[in-house]
This record gives C-alpha cells, structure tokens and sequence, in this order.
DNA sequence: ACTAAACCTTCCCATAATGGGAAGGTCAAG
DNA sequence: CTTGACCTTCCCATTATGGGAAGGTTTAGT
C-alpha cells in the first residue's frame, strides 16, 4: 500500500505519515525499489491508533508513550490507566481555564449596550486591567 | 522607562514586549540616543490591554482589533460587542470539544482495572479506532 | 507507444505565542 | 575601572499541521 493509500485507509494524511516516522513515532517505513514507502495492515492499524488519540487529544508524547504499551502485550493495565487519567486531568484544567475567561467575558458582554454609543466596559475592563486579574 | 521596568510595570515580559513589536501589534517604541527603548504610561496601559486580553483568550489578531477599537474614541461599543461575543463562542466550541474528549476517555478509564493484568480497554479502544469515532 | 494526470520523493517555509541563548553595547555602583 | 545588571539584535526551539517547490514514477487514456 503507498502512502496515498495508506492515508485514505487510516484517516491519517500522508504529510502527517510522513512527519510521525521523522520525528520517530512511527519506524522507519518499508520501501519499494522505487522508494516509495510501503504499508500493511500493522501500519494501518498504528496509524489508527494515532489518529484516535488525537482526536481524544493526548499529545505525541503521550501516544508515543500508549503506543509503547499497546506493542507490549504484557504491560500492566495499570499504566495505561495512569497515563489516560492523568490526560483527563489535564482536559479538566484546560475546561476550568476556558470556562473561567468565558465567565468574565459574559459578564462583560453582558454590561456593553452594543449599539452606537461608544462607551464599552469590555475595553474599560480590559483597558484597567484590574478587576478579576 | 526603559524595557525592564516597563514589563514589570505592565506584567508583559521585555521579550514580549519586543515580539508585540516586531509582529506590530504596537508601534515602534521610542528610542533613547543609546538606542534603548523608552517607554511612558500611555504604553503602559497599552500593554497591560493586550495582557488582560492574552488572559481572557484573545488572538493577537482580536487584540489588534480590539486596540484599534480602543484607541477610537469614536467607535460604536457594537463592534467590540461583537468581537467579544465571537470570542465565546469560540471558548464553548472548545469546552464542548474537549469535554467530549474527557467523557469519552472517562467510559474508557472506567473500563480498565488498572491492575497486573495486560488487557485494557483503553488500548483496545484506540487499536479498533471504531466506535465513538 | 506517448502523453498527461496523479502520485511519490525530499527539502524548505509558515503558522501562533512564547521563550532560550549568544554576541555585543551600555550604564550604575562599588 | 571593574563587575554585574541591563539593553540591543539575531538565530533557534517549541507543538502539530500543512503549503509548495523541484524532480522522479506510475498509470490511464488516446
């Protein structure tokens, strides 16, 4: 399969194949003696793998560190748990954070007349830079 | 006051403060006669704007526009009303993504024993890069 | 068989925002 | 007059993704 392929097959963009085996996520793939990059059901499958965990947001660190796992056939669940709970932890935080700047600008928003006049507190707020810093 | 103080007095940091610059999100600082950039209260409030704005989220490209706006004494509170309620939405579209991220990975955490034992589902999940996908 | 489109290769560049660090000039205090 | 703290510009790194060039290959249509 050539990497055209193999980016239909996965969901993983062949630009995106290309840069996970050059920064080492990925070995070094087949080659045909064209030199073209040859993939199998394995690849298929790792590369899967990949584009889930992106799309659950874990890092290339991380997957690197999942897919590690998922090539051992004996590695304690437990570590995985580990790294997935210690990610969601994470997604919390980013949450909290979101959340927080949402609040603040809701209220500003909320306080603005939004019509011709040009009084504003959202720049009055931000101009400040006081309250809620 | 020359770069040092002026981060201290504004909370961005002189590295910054030179990259707001250069990207001229700010126009040119004043310049000393030993080149040094010389900066007064007006800049002050300036930056201390555009690091209450980084707080809440904004892009650069907001802040540039939310600083045109409050450098017009003119200006209708309407379009900062308007910038600001996208800027929510933006936040909540990305609550949304990464709660959904969160509830996925918690069904998952949920599921695996997190013990000695090798199967995990989790990994499964990611290997089949099926359902929820 | 020939040509054009589609596909592959590597290499460089760009994004957004922040920062590290080098090489060199300047100022303030001891 | 030296030392340390500060300033300058310039280059590089980060994270993940992608655009685009220049050049080689395969495939499909005529």
């Amino acid at each position: 399969m050539k990497i055209g392929a193999a980016a239909a097959a996965s969901g993983v963009n062949a630009k995106m194949i290309r840069h996970y085996e050059a920064i080492g996520l990925l070995g070094p793939a087949a080659r045909r003696e064209n030199a073209y990059r040859d993939y199998g059901e394995r690849d298929i499958h790792e590369l899967r793998f990949i584009r889930r965990a992106r799309r659950l947001g874990f890092s290339i660190a991380e997957i690197e560190a999942l897919l590690a796992l998922w090539r051992d056939r004996a590695r304690p669940s437990r570590e995985v748990k580990r790294i997935a709970e210690a990610h969601i932890g994470e997604l919390e935080a980013r949450v909290a954070d979101i959340q927080a700047m949402a609040k603040t600008l809701r209220t500003l928003v909320a306080a603005c007349h939004g019509d011709d006049r040009p009084d504003c507190p959202i720049l009055d707020d931000l101009a400040l830079g006081a309250a809620g810093a």
